[in-house]
DNA sequence: GTGATTAGTAAGCAC
DNA sequence: GTGCTTACTAATCAC
């Protein structure tokens, strides 16, 4: 089994499109409204190339959080699955048990029956059709 | 519900870095030996950067590969997870069943007892200690 | 080197 | 435009 490790991927990661705004983070990247977003963008007077980068680096921060909650939803719905699985299991095994008591306590009341009818025919006394069988 | 298509993508597949031996597949690439590999390589006098690209291409082939395996994977242990899910459900239904059945049986004996020992009070037959209670 | 897994990227679809 | 999902890439780990 290998061992599990947080990897948090070393190159690679920053790079994007340089960006034209570098007193704005990601984070405020990815969480200003597309409204202010312009504003700030015309405000600056930045060229329309350095605006589509700017808005792909947003969509592509976008889509970096979307992947991630996508794979934490995978992971939340398998354990789920996972747990749904042993849930139905322990209810099955408590029927089980359950049912065996009670077949257990079925063959005693028909011995018990059978001792009452054993009992009549000792003692010669006649029971009716209707109670001759349990 | 979106609908479930084929994605086949589009752009950005093929580029990967351009391939010094056009008359190799990425097919034939993937699964050659790297004994052949290396021997092909040096029969064509590549220079060292191309080996490296051609080593790497492959390397990326491979990795393609991978995930796509990892991918399907998951989606069949998924798959078997919600398979189990649903027998134990299935298995925990028939015990459900037969538990009923058994409940209803076990009722209909004892009361078939009482009767018998109605029968006995009615005809002032004495019913001896241990046959009393079923 | 091989195979598997993960985060990130881009494409595509639905809304 | 937003959010989600998928195939792909690169990094990293185990072997």
């Amino acid at each position: 089994m290998p061992l599990e490790l947080k990897r948090e991927r070393k190159g690679s990661m920053a790079p994007l499109s340089p960006c034209p705004i570098p007193d704005i983070t990601d984070d405020e990247l990815v969480s200003i409204s597309v409204r202010d977003l312009n504003r700030n963008l015309k405000l600056r007077g930045l060229t329309r190339s350095e605006i589509t980068r700017m808005k792909q680096r947003r969509r592509t921060l976008k889509n970096r959080g979307y992947a991630a909650s996508c794979r934490i939803k995978r992971i939340e719905q398998k354990d789920e699955l996972e747990t749904k699985k042993t849930c139905e299991f322990q209810t099955m095994e408590m029927m089980q048990t359950r049912n065996s008591e009670l077949r257990k306590e079925n063959i005693a009341l028909r011995l018990k029956y059978e001792a009452l009818k054993k009992f009549a025919h000792e003692n010669d006394i006649p029971i009716p059709a209707e109670l001759q069988n349990p």
